[in-house]
DNA sequence: TAGATTGTTAATCGATTAACAATC
DNA sequence: TAGATTGTTAATCGATTAACAATC
């Protein structure tokens, strides 16, 4: 029930997805494994922790999993999701397909220039002066924080007092804040730092270095 | 050695960098770890995983301490990438200043649509056909790949083959590859299914969830 | 039934934390 | 010196993996 075992359900998901278009109805925890790169007990200790049961001779059957894995990550409802920052990141974000197609949709957006205000387009830009009422408004739990740095502590403060209680973090700092919600960073200087330096220490000693799973 | 050490080291120096801006001149582990958030067991744990030695009594003089970790992280250079696909998430990427600030420069973007191409631009949008030339010529070992899920493993096999050995990959799929490189994936629909997931089990167990580190 | 797979418990592994001797 | 901090070893913690009884 940890972090990564929910990441490891997504991928599940997407495997089966796979896997179900492939044709295919039924599946071992050994064949699952296989596809998405774990050990067939990490399977069966990830689908025993949330209450999934197969069958002991037959498997899993992909439909009633699939199915359950999406009650479990909120598949089955569009998650209505607020940005903030139309910056170079937020507009990339907003005109990103891969949110729709998973489900998640960026409903508002939010910016503090008045150049970038567009209220009509399909997803509206508005000023951040209207963030707290919209949160409330339409009850969203999700927010995208794609502001800079100096203003990102304020920002997500707002949020949190407007009532958001999840957010995805690409400003690259570490948020102060209560633990009655969770933050996901994405801090794309960090991991490219990771990147370089795997590189250098493998440049410099010819030793493999493995590929990075998360 | 392992990639959270290394994340760590980067945070540590980002931590310096702020302290020494004000006016501090020596740290113990114990504040320090305060301003990461670790316990400070860590701190000397990681740095003497690293050879990082401090004064007995007198903890850590900073500057010293950033030259090593600057050393280390690969920061005394300014570190050229690559990006493949000059879409929504790679244009942004582009234009985003945070890694010139780190010392990470996107040298050259590579595209396949003929319409983007620009190769008289700050930073020259080239056609892929250019792409493994331009690698080799240059040798640039680190890339970012934004290009859509379905070329993103033929992409991958190309930089590979031209000698590119640290990835960035923002295509959410995992990419089958040898060992000797590093792929740090950066999966926003996964990031954002995982807060989804945390926020509505919040929702409905009204417990806290606690503020994720990562 | 015989054989194979699940579900779960126990063992292992790795990373984090605590403790404390060395030492400035 | 006395007191406090480092550096490192040992203990703890949590997650992953192996093993195997239950069972279809």
């Amino acid at each position: 029930m940890n972090k990564n075992s929910i990441l490891r359900l997504s991928r599940y998901r997407n495997a089966l997805n796979r896997l179900k278009n492939a044709g295919l109805v039924k599946i071992f925890s050994d064949y699952l494994a296989d596809a998405v790169g774990v050990t067939s007990s990490q399977v069966r200790k990830d689908f025993s922790l949330f209450g999934i049961a197969g069958n002991k001779r037959g498997g899993y059957k992909i439909d009633a999993l699939l199915e359950k894995l999406n009650t479990i990550l909120g598949k089955n409802v569009v998650q209505p999701v607020v940005l903030v920052g139309a910056g170079n990141i937020g507009s990339a974000l907003i005109k990103y397909k891969g949110f729709e197609k998973e489900g998640i949709r960026i409903v508002a957006a939010f910016d503090s220039e008045p150049a970038k205000i567009r209220p009509a387009a399909k997803v509206p830009i508005l000023p951040v002066a209207e963030l707290a009422a919209y949160v409330k408004a339409n009850s969203i739990k999700i927010a995208i924080i794609s502001v800079p740095e100096s203003v990102a502590q304020q920002v997500f403060d707002t949020l949190r007092a407007a009532g958001i209680s999840g957010f995805l973090n690409f400003a690259p700092l570490r948020l102060r804040s209560d633990n009655n919600c969770v933050v996901n960073n994405v801090n794309l200087e960090l991991e490219l730092e990771n990147v370089i330096y795997f590189v250098n220490v493998f440049e410099k000693s010819g030793i493999g270095i493995g590929l990075d799973k998360d």
